[in-house]
DNA sequence: GTACACCCTCCAGTAGCTAGAGGTTCAAGC
DNA sequence: GCTTGAACCTCTAGCTACTGGAGGGTGTAC
Protein backbone atom coordinates (compact mmCIF):
# COMPACT_ATOMS: atom_id res chain seq x y z
CA UNK A 1 0.00 0.00 0.00
CA UNK A 2 1.69 3.69 -0.86
CA UNK A 3 0.68 6.66 1.05
CA UNK A 4 -0.18 9.64 -1.67
CA UNK A 5 3.56 11.02 -1.27
CA UNK A 6 4.79 7.66 -2.11
CA UNK A 7 2.70 7.29 -5.44
CA UNK A 8 3.44 11.19 -6.17
CA UNK A 9 7.46 10.07 -6.25
CA UNK A 10 6.77 6.48 -8.15
CA UNK A 11 4.50 9.15 -10.97
CA UNK A 12 6.58 12.04 -10.63
CA UNK A 13 3.32 13.68 -9.48
CA UNK A 14 2.42 16.22 -7.15
CA UNK A 15 0.40 15.48 -4.31
CA UNK A 16 -1.87 18.05 -4.73
CA UNK A 17 -2.33 17.08 -8.40
CA UNK A 18 -3.31 13.81 -7.88
CA UNK A 19 -5.70 15.03 -5.18
CA UNK A 20 -6.96 17.07 -8.14
CA UNK A 21 -7.70 14.56 -10.62
CA UNK A 22 -9.69 12.36 -7.76
CA UNK A 23 -11.66 15.77 -7.46
CA UNK A 24 -12.44 15.79 -11.10
CA UNK A 25 -13.05 12.01 -11.17
CA UNK A 26 -10.24 10.74 -12.94
CA UNK A 27 -8.39 8.72 -10.09
CA UNK A 28 -11.27 6.51 -8.16
CA UNK A 29 -11.04 7.69 -4.53
CA UNK A 30 -8.92 4.92 -3.07
CA UNK A 31 -8.97 3.38 0.25
CA UNK A 32 -8.55 5.11 3.45
CA UNK A 33 -6.64 4.37 6.93
CA UNK A 34 -8.38 4.67 10.24
CA UNK A 35 -6.99 8.49 10.32
CA UNK A 36 -8.73 9.22 7.08
CA UNK A 37 -5.40 9.23 4.94
CA UNK A 38 -5.15 7.98 1.36
CA UNK A 39 -3.80 4.70 0.47
CA UNK A 40 -3.39 3.12 -3.04
CA UNK A 41 -2.70 -0.27 -4.32
CA UNK A 42 -1.39 -1.31 -7.80
CA UNK A 43 -4.51 -0.17 -9.98
CA UNK A 44 -3.88 3.59 -8.61
CA UNK A 45 -0.35 2.96 -9.43
CA UNK A 46 -1.56 1.80 -13.38
CA UNK A 47 -4.17 4.80 -13.43
CA UNK A 48 -2.20 7.61 -12.58
CA UNK A 49 0.67 6.25 -15.03
CA UNK A 50 -1.40 5.84 -17.41
CA UNK A 51 -2.45 9.45 -17.09
CA UNK A 52 0.41 10.84 -16.68
CA UNK A 53 1.86 9.34 -19.37
CA UNK A 54 -0.94 10.58 -21.83
CA UNK A 55 -0.12 14.05 -20.60
CA UNK A 56 3.29 14.29 -21.53
CA UNK A 57 2.15 13.36 -25.05
CA UNK A 58 -0.14 16.40 -24.54
CA UNK A 59 -3.80 14.41 -24.38
CA UNK A 60 -6.08 16.97 -22.71
CA UNK A 61 -7.60 15.78 -19.22
CA UNK A 62 -10.51 15.31 -21.63
CA UNK A 63 -9.40 13.47 -24.06
CA UNK A 64 -7.58 11.13 -21.12
CA UNK A 65 -10.91 10.38 -19.46
CA UNK A 66 -12.12 9.66 -22.91
CA UNK A 67 -8.99 7.20 -22.95
CA UNK A 68 -9.70 5.53 -19.81
CA UNK A 69 -13.01 4.95 -20.25
CA UNK A 70 -11.93 2.75 -23.45
CA UNK A 71 -9.43 1.30 -21.79
CA UNK A 72 -11.88 -0.03 -18.70
CA UNK A 73 -14.25 -1.59 -21.56
CA UNK A 74 -11.71 -4.23 -23.31
CA UNK A 75 -14.14 -5.50 -25.38
CA UNK A 76 -15.00 -2.48 -27.32
CA UNK A 77 -13.67 -1.83 -31.02
CA UNK A 78 -10.58 0.35 -30.41
CA UNK A 79 -11.79 3.08 -33.28
CA UNK A 80 -12.85 5.30 -30.78
CA UNK A 81 -9.68 5.54 -29.19
CA UNK A 82 -7.43 5.46 -32.70
CA UNK A 83 -9.69 8.51 -33.35
CA UNK A 84 -8.83 9.79 -30.09
CA UNK A 85 -5.24 9.78 -31.34
CA UNK A 86 -5.13 11.06 -34.65
CA UNK A 87 -7.31 13.79 -33.77
CA UNK A 88 -4.39 14.92 -31.28
CA UNK A 89 -2.29 14.18 -33.71
CA UNK A 90 -3.77 16.44 -36.04
CA UNK A 91 -4.06 19.50 -33.37
CA UNK A 92 -0.23 18.88 -32.80
CA UNK A 93 1.14 19.28 -36.24
CA UNK A 94 -1.53 22.37 -36.56
CA UNK A 95 0.05 24.09 -33.44
CA UNK A 96 4.06 23.28 -35.42
CA UNK A 97 2.55 25.00 -38.96
CA UNK A 98 1.42 28.10 -36.13
CA UNK A 99 4.54 27.96 -34.83
CA UNK A 100 7.13 27.70 -37.60
CA UNK A 101 5.06 30.99 -39.12
CA UNK A 102 5.76 32.74 -36.14
CA UNK A 103 9.29 31.70 -36.06
CA UNK A 104 10.19 32.67 -39.33
CA UNK A 105 8.57 36.33 -38.45
CA UNK A 106 10.05 36.79 -34.97
CA UNK A 107 13.65 35.62 -36.76
CA UNK A 108 12.99 38.27 -39.20
CA UNK A 109 12.81 40.97 -36.92
CA UNK A 110 15.15 40.15 -34.71
CA UNK A 111 17.62 39.98 -37.89
CA UNK A 112 16.65 43.18 -38.73
CA UNK A 113 17.00 44.61 -35.46
CA UNK A 114 20.59 47.01 -35.88
CA UNK A 115 20.66 48.07 -32.14
CA UNK A 116 19.75 51.66 -31.54
CA UNK A 117 17.38 53.77 -30.14
CA UNK A 118 13.43 52.19 -29.36
CA UNK A 119 12.12 54.52 -32.20
CA UNK A 120 14.12 52.89 -34.30
CA UNK A 121 13.67 49.45 -33.69
CA UNK A 122 12.40 47.57 -35.94
CA UNK A 123 10.91 44.68 -32.82
CA UNK A 124 8.53 47.35 -32.19
CA UNK A 125 7.91 49.13 -35.41
CA UNK A 126 6.52 45.42 -36.75
CA UNK A 127 4.53 45.24 -34.02
CA UNK A 128 2.69 48.75 -34.22
CA UNK A 129 2.62 47.86 -37.97
CA UNK A 130 1.43 44.75 -39.37
CA UNK A 131 1.30 45.50 -43.13
CA UNK A 132 5.04 45.24 -42.33
CA UNK A 133 4.46 41.04 -41.89
CA UNK A 134 4.95 38.86 -44.77
CA UNK A 135 2.45 36.15 -43.39
CA UNK A 136 -1.16 36.74 -41.83
CA UNK A 137 -0.99 34.82 -38.63
CA UNK A 138 -4.88 35.23 -38.28
CA UNK A 139 -5.51 33.08 -34.66
CA UNK A 140 -4.26 33.90 -31.42
CA UNK A 141 -3.14 30.95 -29.45
CA UNK A 142 -0.68 27.77 -28.65
CA UNK B 1 -14.39 59.09 -31.44
CA UNK B 2 -14.87 54.86 -31.55
CA UNK B 3 -17.11 53.12 -29.24
CA UNK B 4 -15.66 50.27 -27.91
CA UNK B 5 -17.64 48.35 -30.08
CA UNK B 6 -16.26 49.92 -33.47
CA UNK B 7 -12.92 49.81 -31.94
CA UNK B 8 -13.47 46.05 -31.25
CA UNK B 9 -14.49 45.50 -34.65
CA UNK B 10 -11.38 47.52 -36.01
CA UNK B 11 -8.76 45.44 -34.35
CA UNK B 12 -10.83 42.30 -34.35
CA UNK B 13 -11.15 41.85 -30.41
CA UNK B 14 -13.85 41.09 -28.50
CA UNK B 15 -15.53 44.36 -26.17
CA UNK B 16 -15.19 41.65 -23.45
CA UNK B 17 -11.20 41.51 -23.55
CA UNK B 18 -10.92 45.26 -24.36
CA UNK B 19 -12.31 46.23 -21.11
CA UNK B 20 -10.12 43.24 -19.64
CA UNK B 21 -6.73 44.79 -21.19
CA UNK B 22 -7.75 48.20 -19.15
CA UNK B 23 -8.39 46.32 -16.30
CA UNK B 24 -5.23 45.35 -15.90
CA UNK B 25 -3.66 48.33 -16.56
CA UNK B 26 -2.45 47.20 -20.77
CA UNK B 27 -5.10 50.00 -22.11
CA UNK B 28 -5.21 53.29 -20.58
CA UNK B 29 -8.86 54.38 -19.07
CA UNK B 30 -9.90 56.11 -22.34
CA UNK B 31 -12.46 58.96 -22.01
CA UNK B 32 -16.15 58.56 -21.41
CA UNK B 33 -19.57 60.04 -22.73
CA UNK B 34 -21.21 61.31 -20.04
CA UNK B 35 -23.61 58.54 -19.66
CA UNK B 36 -20.49 56.84 -18.86
CA UNK B 37 -19.53 54.86 -22.15
CA UNK B 38 -16.01 55.14 -23.45
CA UNK B 39 -14.70 56.70 -26.43
CA UNK B 40 -11.05 55.72 -28.14
CA UNK B 41 -9.02 58.45 -30.18
CA UNK B 42 -6.08 57.13 -32.76
CA UNK B 43 -3.98 56.53 -29.46
CA UNK B 44 -6.06 53.60 -28.48
CA UNK B 45 -6.43 52.65 -31.80
CA UNK B 46 -2.93 52.04 -32.05
CA UNK B 47 -1.76 50.73 -28.69
CA UNK B 48 -4.69 47.68 -29.16
CA UNK B 49 -3.55 47.46 -32.67
CA UNK B 50 -0.50 46.65 -31.67
CA UNK B 51 -1.68 44.44 -28.28
CA UNK B 52 -3.21 42.33 -30.80
CA UNK B 53 -0.59 41.98 -33.04
CA UNK B 54 2.10 41.01 -30.36
CA UNK B 55 -0.81 38.59 -29.04
CA UNK B 56 -0.72 37.14 -32.98
CA UNK B 57 2.98 36.85 -32.62
CA UNK B 58 2.71 34.85 -29.53
CA UNK B 59 4.35 37.28 -26.66
CA UNK B 60 2.70 37.31 -23.13
CA UNK B 61 0.73 40.40 -21.78
CA UNK B 62 3.66 40.38 -19.69
CA UNK B 63 5.85 40.72 -22.80
CA UNK B 64 3.92 43.00 -23.97
CA UNK B 65 3.53 45.18 -21.35
CA UNK B 66 7.27 45.66 -21.10
CA UNK B 67 7.29 45.88 -24.55
CA UNK B 68 4.71 48.84 -24.26
CA UNK B 69 6.79 50.23 -21.91
CA UNK B 70 9.87 50.58 -24.28
CA UNK B 71 7.79 51.91 -26.75
CA UNK B 72 6.67 54.84 -25.10
CA UNK B 73 10.16 55.82 -24.51
CA UNK B 74 11.84 56.46 -27.78
CA UNK B 75 15.15 57.55 -26.31
CA UNK B 76 16.26 54.19 -24.69
CA UNK B 77 18.13 51.77 -26.62
CA UNK B 78 16.45 49.01 -28.06
CA UNK B 79 18.81 46.25 -26.90
CA UNK B 80 15.55 45.30 -24.12
CA UNK B 81 13.10 44.91 -26.87
CA UNK B 82 14.97 42.69 -28.98
CA UNK B 83 15.80 40.67 -25.92
CA UNK B 84 12.35 39.90 -25.14
CA UNK B 85 12.20 38.83 -28.65
CA UNK B 86 14.74 36.96 -28.88
CA UNK B 87 13.97 35.15 -25.36
CA UNK B 88 10.37 34.66 -27.29
CA UNK B 89 11.85 33.47 -30.54
CA UNK B 90 13.91 30.88 -28.11
CA UNK B 91 10.49 29.71 -26.47
CA UNK B 92 8.71 28.97 -30.11
CA UNK B 93 12.01 26.92 -30.81
CA UNK B 94 11.75 25.09 -28.07
CA UNK B 95 7.89 24.46 -28.33
CA UNK B 96 8.36 23.44 -31.30
CA UNK B 97 11.12 20.59 -30.95
CA UNK B 98 8.79 19.41 -28.50
CA UNK B 99 6.04 19.24 -30.20
CA UNK B 100 8.11 17.29 -32.96
CA UNK B 101 8.81 14.49 -30.50
CA UNK B 102 4.81 14.51 -29.42
CA UNK B 103 4.17 13.75 -33.18
CA UNK B 104 7.09 11.07 -33.90
CA UNK B 105 5.20 9.32 -31.03
CA UNK B 106 1.92 9.87 -31.44
CA UNK B 107 2.31 8.74 -35.13
CA UNK B 108 4.15 5.53 -34.44
CA UNK B 109 1.18 4.95 -31.96
CA UNK B 110 -1.52 5.75 -34.86
CA UNK B 111 0.52 3.72 -37.24
CA UNK B 112 0.48 0.70 -35.33
CA UNK B 113 -3.01 0.92 -34.34
CA UNK B 114 -4.59 -2.20 -36.34
CA UNK B 115 -7.94 -1.83 -35.27
CA UNK B 116 -9.41 -4.68 -33.33
CA UNK B 117 -10.76 -4.82 -29.63
CA UNK B 118 -9.09 -1.87 -27.01
CA UNK B 119 -8.00 -5.22 -24.99
CA UNK B 120 -5.50 -5.14 -28.06
CA UNK B 121 -5.27 -1.45 -29.22
CA UNK B 122 -1.60 -0.41 -29.56
CA UNK B 123 -2.94 3.42 -28.59
CA UNK B 124 -4.08 2.40 -25.29
CA UNK B 125 -1.11 -0.26 -24.93
CA UNK B 126 1.26 2.58 -25.13
CA UNK B 127 -0.08 5.01 -22.78
CA UNK B 128 -0.20 2.46 -20.01
CA UNK B 129 2.75 1.10 -20.40
CA UNK B 130 5.90 4.24 -20.72
CA UNK B 131 8.42 1.53 -21.72
CA UNK B 132 7.29 1.18 -25.25
CA UNK B 133 8.10 5.02 -25.60
CA UNK B 134 11.21 5.66 -27.67
CA UNK B 135 11.54 9.14 -26.83
CA UNK B 136 11.52 10.48 -22.93
CA UNK B 137 9.43 13.12 -23.11
CA UNK B 138 9.61 14.46 -19.51
CA UNK B 139 7.95 17.73 -19.28
CA UNK B 140 4.15 18.24 -19.48
CA UNK B 141 3.16 21.73 -21.30
CA UNK B 142 2.93 23.44 -24.53
C1' DG C 1 5.68 9.76 24.81
C1' DT C 2 7.40 12.89 21.93
C1' DA C 3 9.26 14.52 17.73
C1' DC C 4 8.55 15.45 13.06
C1' DA C 5 7.61 14.24 8.49
C1' DC C 6 3.71 13.58 6.28
C1' DC C 7 -1.18 13.83 5.67
C1' DC C 8 -5.90 16.27 5.72
C1' DT C 9 -9.41 20.04 3.95
C1' DC C 10 -10.39 24.39 2.15
C1' DC C 11 -9.38 28.52 -0.27
C1' DA C 12 -7.05 31.44 -3.53
C1' DG C 13 -4.23 32.24 -7.42
C1' DT C 14 -1.99 31.51 -12.24
C1' DA C 15 -2.99 33.11 -17.98
C1' DG C 16 -6.00 35.10 -20.98
C1' DC C 17 -9.80 35.55 -21.84
C1' DT C 18 -15.25 34.47 -22.42
C1' DA C 19 -20.16 34.39 -21.21
C1' DG C 20 -24.13 35.88 -18.91
C1' DA C 21 -27.34 38.56 -15.75
C1' DG C 22 -29.51 42.63 -14.98
C1' DG C 23 -29.70 47.25 -15.93
C1' DT C 24 -28.59 51.95 -18.65
C1' DT C 25 -27.49 54.93 -22.77
C1' DC C 26 -27.34 56.41 -27.50
C1' DA C 27 -28.98 57.46 -31.99
C1' DA C 28 -32.30 56.94 -35.50
C1' DG C 29 -36.95 57.20 -37.06
C1' DC C 30 -41.58 58.99 -36.56
C1' DG D 1 -40.58 64.83 -28.08
C1' DC D 2 -40.97 59.97 -27.81
C1' DT D 3 -40.10 55.30 -28.70
C1' DT D 4 -37.37 51.46 -30.00
C1' DG D 5 -33.59 48.49 -30.19
C1' DA D 6 -28.82 47.88 -30.55
C1' DA D 7 -25.07 48.70 -28.02
C1' DC D 8 -23.25 49.94 -23.78
C1' DC D 9 -22.42 49.48 -18.48
C1' DT D 10 -20.76 46.69 -14.06
C1' DC D 11 -20.27 42.53 -11.71
C1' DT D 12 -19.67 37.75 -11.22
C1' DA D 13 -18.47 33.24 -12.54
C1' DG D 14 -16.39 29.95 -15.64
C1' DC D 15 -12.75 27.70 -18.60
C1' DT D 16 -7.73 24.41 -18.36
C1' DA D 17 -4.68 22.09 -15.48
C1' DC D 18 -2.81 22.64 -11.98
C1' DT D 19 0.01 25.00 -7.73
C1' DG D 20 0.68 26.99 -3.18
C1' DG D 21 -0.44 28.08 1.44
C1' DA D 22 -2.95 28.25 6.00
C1' DG D 23 -4.24 25.80 9.82
C1' DG D 24 -4.63 21.61 11.82
C1' DG D 25 -4.52 16.21 12.33
C1' DT D 26 -1.92 11.45 11.74
C1' DG D 27 1.62 7.83 11.65
C1' DT D 28 5.78 5.96 12.95
C1' DA D 29 10.42 5.71 14.71
C1' DC D 30 13.12 6.31 18.67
Amino acid sequence: MLTIGALAKRTGTKVQTIRYYEEIGLMPEPGRTGGGQRRYGEDGLDRLSFIRHARQLGFSLHAIRELLNLSDQPNRSCDEADAIARRHLKQVEQRMARLEALRTELKRMVRECSGGRTSDCRVLEVLRDHSECLTDHEEIGA
